[in-house]
DNA sequence: TAATTAATGTGAATAATCCCACAGATGAAT
DNA sequence: ATTCATCTGTGGGATTATTCACATTAATTA
């Protein structure tokens, strides 16, 4: 399945996280060598939890979710993203293990970077490590806010912010197909299967969106602002 | 009602965190000058949302509580902890603005350092950075686990790992005070006053806890952990 | 194409939790 | 000691969301 993209040359990647610019190119050689990118397909893995970790995963391009089975032996969605960023980081540096998995939701390039250049360049250069530190601590507080906004939102709030976030920051259109089934749909925001459907159905009979499957057309973006804010 | 004091030699001071060990004497002198040390009675504020960033905190000792007002104006316990640890540290590398408040629930003595030897640290102490990254992804990690830990599981459950926290953790002992109320607790596991009111009672017909206002008696913590199981 | 599996929709019954109203207890301040 | 504010306990109806059972529709594979 995978596809595994031979002379991996970072240098020339056009390519580039934030944290990538503060590079010269002899610390690029450090980053870069023994990377490799593949080539996932939706629906793949690209990181499993509880795999020992080898490696820092950049995706290029395509659309990921972080997602992790909890206590309870039910998976979670933690983060649904897009390229290009870093996954698999505060891994590396707090465990030998990966806490959650990577899957993608899209058809996905991402560079496998063997983790020790990487650290070196934490320990020897103070600006990529600054620069680190400031893409975890957003991490950080942005989860804090997501968290604590959908333990005390209600279903219907906390969905609208889902379709808000597909809409305005992933795909960046009123028009998309949702890149989830419904059962991770309700596994990201918390909720069962059918509490989906039924969601979508409710929003849909309002003509606040149109539904045809997995494609969803936002027709009244107001409203959703309107119910994401009345919680 | 604060005491600051005086002549806050940290070079001396006996309390470390571990970044803290890395150190040699002229970087400590780096990061302490114009440090301040000021002691807070319980349930002071010691960093308020919404305010500029202008201090790391080291919280010498004492029981803390990390919270913010959601988006619903509904206050929620993020994380309670103790000292010795630093706090607001993420904000001061991702805004100018403080994300969440910090606030005592014991008395607690807490050294006010300038950030601008911190940073100055983490750019030029490649240790120092990678300690504080170490402890970032530690800390992201962990909350990625609580939070979906409390989605998942139902508030019994959720109740049951709050009791244990505070008996293997924050007091290591199995009969303590409570250092919240009954409307904290309810936002730090996510329910109402009331609900916090009936899960203790329920708990106490049950032989699991004692209760005797905010004295609690953990006296089968066998069941609590079954409990906390089970989901 | 048929066969099979995965994904989705639907309604009713059930369960969990919230919310409201009021009562009592505690603690701080004057 | 008295007052005032905060904190806590209690019951029950209202609300929200879950779960179950089954029907229906893609999607995939033999």
């Amino acid at each position: 399945m995978r596809e595994i993209v031979k002379d991996n040359t970072c240098k020339d990647c056009v390519v580039k996280s934030s944290m990538i610019y503060i590079l010269d190119d002899e610390e690029m050689e450090i980053l870069c060598k023994n990377s490799i990118e593949i080539l996932f397909q939706k629906g793949e893995r690209i990181i499993k939890q509880g795999t020992f970790t080898q490696n820092i995963v950049f995706v290029k391009s395509g659309i990921i979710k972080l997602h992790l089975s909890g206590p309870m032996h039910k998976d979670e969605i933690l983060k649904i993203e897009k390229g290009p960023l870093f996954v698999g980081v505060p891994d590396v540096f707090a465990n030998k293990i990966h806490n959650h998995s990577v899957t993608a939701l899209s058809d996905t390039a991402a560079c496998f970077i063997d983790y020790t250049g990487y650290k070196y360049l934490v320990q020897n250069n103070g600006k990529f490590a600054h620069e680190l530190i400031k893409t975890l601590s957003n991490s950080i507080i942005n989860y804090y806010n997501h968290c604590v906004s959908k333990t005390q939102k209600q279903l219907a709030a906390t969905f609208a912010d889902a379709l808000l976030y597909f809409s305005d920051y992933i795909f960046e259109s009123n028009e998309f197909l949702i890149p989830i089934t419904r059962v991770e749909f309700g596994e990201y925001i918390g909720t069962s299967r059918e509490s989906v459907t039924k969601l979508i159905h409710d929003f849909a009979k309002d003509d606040i969106i149109g539904v045809n499957g997995k494609k969803i057309n936002i027709l009244n973006k107001k409203i959703l602002q309107k119910i994401s804010n009345a919680g």
